[in-house]
DNA sequence: ATATGTCAAATGTATAACATTTAAAAAAGG
DNA sequence: CCTTTTTTAAATGTTATACATTTGACATAT
């Protein structure tokens, strides 16, 4: 008996999202170039305005283009970042697939080799910024949200020194996810209280000493005594907050 | 001077996309449930077709429904996986905003220590398991792809020992990306060359052992070991067929 | 010069018609 | 009665057209 394969019948607006992810990966359309328009494109692929304006709407959900309105408008193509990562957490988390012990797991699992890997690499400049960072964490004093960002600059700074951009999309992606969530702790928590000024005193010391031993302990001790905030923070909030 | 906030004219589609993807998080609609049908949304929300199809493509591009055709056709709310976040790494790494050198390190970063996680958590039944899986590694041959699925068991089955959901993504997200990637070697490089049985045996004798330290130094030296023959794989790729 | 108005090009939305897919129901045949 | 075939209905997929809205550039008036 001969052996057959399955036809799949693709949607044409799948085909053109292909088509379009596939030159945009390849950099035929570069970080910045504006994709043709919906009537050049409906020329291009021969087929009605809907098919083309769903495939390129799928490219937006996907990141690969922001789209703008007006006569300068269109679809531009973006770098390619770990935003879509980012979101992808996000949505795990917020459907609860992932809980915030898990999350705060994960960093005390991967942060520390991180922390390991970044002072190794990193030149007295970066240790000069590392410095700027912590102390501006002293100085910075307020209610807002700001302090909260403020908090997450060391992580991020930490996850480019790795010199590895999978940690550090990995990386800035539970940073962003904790940040958030701190956000909405705050109510009950203020967020000083969640991660006061000078939890990172000791990480710093460390890398000015340049001792990566002395960095791991110190980033896993830190992100010990910061889970048992967030948790602490996340029980309480709840007890207040019941819904 | 009183102060004023920017209007922002959210889109129709983008705002039946959050309604529904908020009543998908909160479970308003559980996995396996049918949205309503375009034509009902079109009532509900009181927009055209197109927007209400806009919508729930968006959803479909990032993993929240499955849209079926036919008379029992509609959209289906998905179990919510990992798997956006897996596609995300993957476009990441075709784009070349990641490369397999720092692929296989942050897997030499991670696996080790949620080995090392998962032998503490493991049963009995789970050991068993392993042990199947590993011999089955040397039992089966064949040039098919089969052959690269199969090497990745025993790494899916370490990531949900963990208990982590994250690290489970995480893990299980490199370890299908490394996996396409092989595929795509395979012309040069038959798989049993990248990844010979025999790899995971100091592994599984380090797990009957409930050893976790020395399934974290087994991990770790496996992991070294394929990511160099991943990256002779890569060179010869690159010289046998240069484009 | 500066503000204002006009215009054009692009995306956003609405509507209607038809095509295709799919499973279930109905009909036909043995 | 069971099996096969045909019909049907309900859903999504596609096309086409018209109009609305947004936005920057250009022209114009003051």
């Amino acid at each position: 008996m001969p052996t057959f394969t399955p036809i799949k019948q693709v949607k044409a607006s799948d085909e053109v999202y292909n088509q379009l992810k596939e030159a945009i990966l390849t950099e035929q359309y570069k970080a910045g170039d504006k994709l043709p328009s919906e009537r050049e494109l409906i020329e291009m692929f021969q087929v009605s305005r809907t098919v083309v304006r769903e495939a390129i709407k799928v490219l937006e959900a996907n990141s690969f283009v922001e789209i703008k309105q007006g006569s300068t408008g269109g679809a531009f193509v973006r770098h390619i970042t770990f935003e879509r990562l980012s979101n992808a957490c996000f949505d795990l988390f917020m459907s609860g697939k992932m809980s915030l012990p898990e999350i705060a797991q994960a960093r005390i699992l991967i942060e520390p080799a991180a922390a390991k890997l970044a002072v190794r690499n990193c030149t007295d400049a970066d240790l000069d910024k590392i410095k700027q960072i912590v102390e501006s964490e002293h100085t910075l004093s307020g209610e807002n949200d700001d302090m909260v960002y403020n908090r997450s600059h060391l992580h991020y700074l930490i996850a480019e020194l790795t010199g590895n951009r999978f940690l550090e999309a990995i990386i800035k992606s539970l940073a962003i996810l904790v940040r958030e969530v701190t956000k909405d702790l705050q109510p009950s928590f203020h967020p000083d209280k969640v991660h006061p000024a000078g939890m990172h005193d000791e990480l710093l010391r460390a890398f000015l000493d340049r001792n990566d031993e002395a960095v791991f302990k110190a980033m896993h001790d830190h992100l010990h005594e910061f889970r048992d905030r967030l948790i602490a923070a996340e029980e309480n909030f709840r007890t207040h907050y019941s819904k």
